[in-house]
DNA sequence: GGGGTATTTTGACAGTGTCAAGATGTATTG
DNA sequence: CAATACATCTTGACACTGTCAAAATACCCC
């Protein structure tokens, strides 16, 4: 009937078989390769040799997929954040380091995962999905389990675990940020400014 | 000859006379209504009663004009900033306090212009024009050279104002970002966000 | 096999930014 | 004053985008 239809020919079954998976992982790349604003559907579809809307019976919306990248990125992390923390045979200064470094680290390699992530378009108004949510915030508590810890042990001060994370969660956010968005154009810096970052922030010894 | 035109009937001239001027308000107008990513040219173009492609003589680009809306805000935010810090009845913990309170207070106020002007939408990949990299820098450099003020007063610890300052901007923007964003939702907490902030980046009278 | 459901497709609609050509004013110059 | 140059505005068009409705196709279970 359609003449013009490679993907018949590239996929032997009507039905795709696993597209939301594909799906996923060539959003993905499309997005590291382009950016999330050059992200549209109808290209992802293409890539996977699908129809338009064929990926509507997958996500629900074009935010639906980006909220699920974004809950991957969050396992990713948080599984990574707790890895490092965990390991016993470093010092607590040894393991804020790596937080800090680990953190930007994160962004500087993966800006537009990053950007994805913590950025406004999933979070602003409701827009958020229940899956995205539940994912996200335990990495956000235990960035404040993490501070209670430091401050614990001496090496941030403060009392108040929540209200300190949430200043060095911003500082660590506001420089990913202001690196990953072109504003500190010099990325050679990257480890001075997380160096002054961490002196700023823990207690010094006399 | 073309009886759909009513923009005709509500402009006597055919040259609209102020249109740039007009656009940019109009823009500024949009954009605290809908947000940035809902500001349509056609729409603007639209509210200023004009065809289409109009604002195309006056801005080469969509993103021509959103530099164009961010340097008049970069104009505005340094002119308070530098008022804010001249002031000689204040002390210098107070000149910091209030940088710190107005910086999270301008985010806050005006989120859409505030994401608009540190976005990476008109900074990432040579997207910024001349005229913005121009009025944006000597803001930047403003903040360098309180925070050398505030070394220098003893009031914030480290010599190396530069660095220094990219933390504490870092801080800011971050902590701006996570409110306006909408994962950092309690906004009633701003306040004893902000005031944590300045604890932590003071030296503390003992 | 038959019916139900999941998946995919085609067609369509309302948007978007932006380019090319033409129309209409204003300014300048001969 | 007339003619020419220039700025400004408009219409038409193109290639995109997200998303809905309806039809087609394949899979699954009874």
């Amino acid at each position: 009937m359609n003449l013009n239809a490679p993907e018949k020919l590239t996929r032997p079954n009507y039905h795709h078989g696993d597209l939301r998976q594909v799906l996923l992982v060539s959003a993905k790349q499309l997005i590291a390769e382009a950016g999330i604003e050059n992200l549209s559907l109808r290209r992802l579809a293409e890539r996977a040799g699908v129809s338009r809307t064929a990926p509507y019976h997958h996500f629900s919306d074009k935010n639906d997929l980006l909220c699920a990248i974004a809950a991957a990125g969050f396992r990713r992390r948080h599984q990574s954040a707790m890895a490092g923390f965990d390991d016993d045979n470093k010092t607590m200064l040894e393991k804020f380091e790596d937080y800090v470094n680990g953190y930007i680290q994160f962004a500087v390699d993966s800006p537009e995962e990053y950007e994805l992530m913590f950025g406004r378009s999933i979070w602003k108004q409701q827009n958020s999905t229940e899956e995205l949510r539940e994912v996200a915030y335990p990495c956000f508590q235990h960035q404040v389990d993490m501070v209670r810890y430091w401050q614990r042990c001496g090496l941030i001060t403060g009392d108040n675990a929540l209200r300190t994370s949430q200043v060095i969660w911003g500082a660590l956010h506001g420089i990913a940020k202001l690196l990953i968005d072109g504003i500190y154009t010099d990325t050679a810096q990257i480890e001075e400014v997380t160096r002054c970052a961490v002196d700023m922030f823990i207690v010094k010894p006399l």
